[in-house]
DNA sequence: CAGCGAAATGTGAACGTACACATCTCGCGC
DNA sequence: GCGCGAGATGTGTACGTTCACATTTCGCTG
């Protein structure tokens, strides 16, 4: 009774556009039209009456045909290098949902080696999806000089990097951070204090770096070289078994949660204690640092939060308000159990 | 030179399309269209002029344009619920990667809460994008009612999930896994085992709490009734400190790694040995539990199979292949330390 | 060398929507 | 009761691509 209103039988497959509404309520399509944009000047009456339409035909506007005429995609690229980590994965979890509410999608890819080629097909390929706007996740630093290379010409902001291109960029203060964490480990008396850092490529691991180096040479402590690690609990656990050989240390401070695991799981095997024999302190703060044995003195980053400001910039850039705040997130000092005074 | 080859300044600011390569290239659309999507017939120095031509102008096929006429959004939908955690990230990653291989994109949504509005909003939004398949890592048991409320003409796949619905499903097998871990448990000696399982409404969750009584059963042990957990450390260690006040029972089995090192922290903090004084097994094998304290014995389930499985499933139903393998991946028990025999 | 068929290329739609503009309706003041 | 203007609605067109079909080119056989 309900359906098939005009003619007979016009297509079973098709999906109903709005013109097809448009016969249904008895209004020209543009009317139709003006319904779906919340456009004003509409008597209520036939607000109703094309509402009803469209429930009635089941009718979903076609983005392709929309994004085609007003060349907007309402799509905003990712480009993500380790999107199974904590930090990332929370950090693109909250832009998602911001871009939801904004009505605008996302386009993830994520580029498997830090080489330049792989950077530069992971842009090339959002680019060809025609996004609006770019937040790249992947903190290698060849990033810059492929975002350059390839002219993107929308948009765009970098994540967890340390305002080498403060424009573009949006972060939680890394080098703060480290600062933070090494000046707590200075503080507890420690002297000789290791820093097992994350690759060398990534923006982060070496902002993290800096400001270990730059808190130990403040306090006139003696500054050596960082083991240069892969961010895994796997890899902290290997450098802690060989370093432990030596012992020539009081303190770590490790790049990330996981590493600090390893490297206290290998204290554990070399059979030192922590912090008792040796305090660790770790970064990031993952929700599990805390049930860690010792729960971790680590430093926590808001994530969520840097995610939330991504799209807020962006599509504020996108409205054409320009100078948004770029003010770096401060990161949190959470002092647990993995760190004491060194034994006098 | 090479710029401007017709007519003046034909507005800087449009992209090019394949009117304007064809244009350059002397050829018609069509031809440029044929190139474009690797048609045969054409002549080797044709095909070298519109690729130049592409080259030069700098073309990129409009997406949008394409979906519209092709009626193929070349797009896959992601519904899912904890992209944070490591196993639904490990997936999507896989998914992702396979997915764009294929030439496929991803539009993904995360559900906020299990209750059936947010699945259905979830559901209805990739829909409105037009997605040509679907892909559920919601574990949620509500997501099947949703689907077939909705009437999703796709084909989709629901990942982690039972074989309740098993033409829709790809799975790892969670209730032998839970029996693996069981039964490692009733071998090592213990008959008083606790099980703080996942979420009521997590299908997967559901799964294992199964595996654990069923195994328990064929034993002739006493069954409790399983704890009701949230997946995440701080459940595990709250849980941990209440049950231990009683330490009615030898051995745990952790409805995943997470609330199994909250459960052993409690245990240390209770001034409990892991494993001399209980066993604890946990399920994922995350990265890190191997250097938990101490490294815990897990079921290991394979997240990125699972996910490249599922886009060659939907990519073969798209195709038309039918009845492709359902056939649920297997789980591993990796026995570490965190078990041991129960002390007579 | 005509003619034929396949290979190569070109032309006219159509996809579903939003924008610019045109038209119609209606209430109201003089 | 006429005209005016704003509110409400309708018409033509363009977006960039692919599909179906039309046309041209070309090598080859008889």
């Amino acid at each position: 009774m309900t359906t098939d209103t005009t003619t007979a039988e016009p297509e079973r497959t098709r999906a109903p556009n709005i013109r097809d509404v448009a016969r249904v309520a008895g209004v020209s399509y543009q009317t139709v039209s003006r319904v779906l944009n919340d456009s004003p000047n509409i008597r209520p009456e036939t607000l109703a009456r094309v509402r009803a339409a469209i429930d009635e035909l089941g009718y979903r506007p076609n983005q392709a045909a929309r994004a085609l005429v007003t060349s907007r995609s309402r799509t905003i690229g990712v480009l993500a290098s380790q999107t199974v980590h904590y930090g990332p994965a929370t950090s693109i979890q909250a832009i998602e949902t911001a871009a939801r509410e904004a009505g605008y999608r996302l386009s993830i890819t994520n580029i498997s080696s830090s080489e330049y080629a792989s950077i530069k097909s992971g842009l090339d390929y959002l680019m060809s999806q025609s996004v609006e706007a770019l937040i790249v996740i992947a903190p290698q630093v060849r990033v810059f000089e492929a975002i350059t290379d390839l002219q993107v010409g929308v948009p765009y902001v970098t994540l967890e990097s340390t305002g080498l291109n403060a424009k573009h960029s949006l972060w939680v203060d890394q080098v703060t951070g480290a600062r933070m964490a090494t000046r707590h480990l200075i503080d507890l008396g420690h002297e000789e204090i290791m820093h097992i850092s994350g690759p060398q490529d990534w923006i982060e691991a070496e902002a993290r770096m800096q400001g270990f180096l730059r808190e130990l040479d403040d306090a006139d402590l003696r500054t050596r070289a960082p083991i240069l690690g892969d961010w895994t609990a796997h890899f902290g656990y290997y450098a802690g078994l060989e370093l432990l050989r030596y012992r020539d240390f009081t303190a770590v401070f490790c790049g990330n949660d996981q590493m600090a695991l390893g490297f206290i799981h290998a204290c554990r095997e070399s059979g030192l204690d922590v912090p008792g024999d040796i305090s660790v302190v770790g970064f990031d703060d993952i929700p599990e640092a805390a049930h860690f044995a010792p729960p971790l003195t680590t430093v926590r980053q808001n994530f969520a939060e840097i995610g939330r400001r991504s799209i807020e910039l962006l599509l504020g850039e996108l409205r054409g308000d320009t100078d948004l705040s770029h003010e770096p997130v401060r990161p949190e000092l959470i002092v647990r159990h993995s760190t004491a005074a060194r034994r006098s």
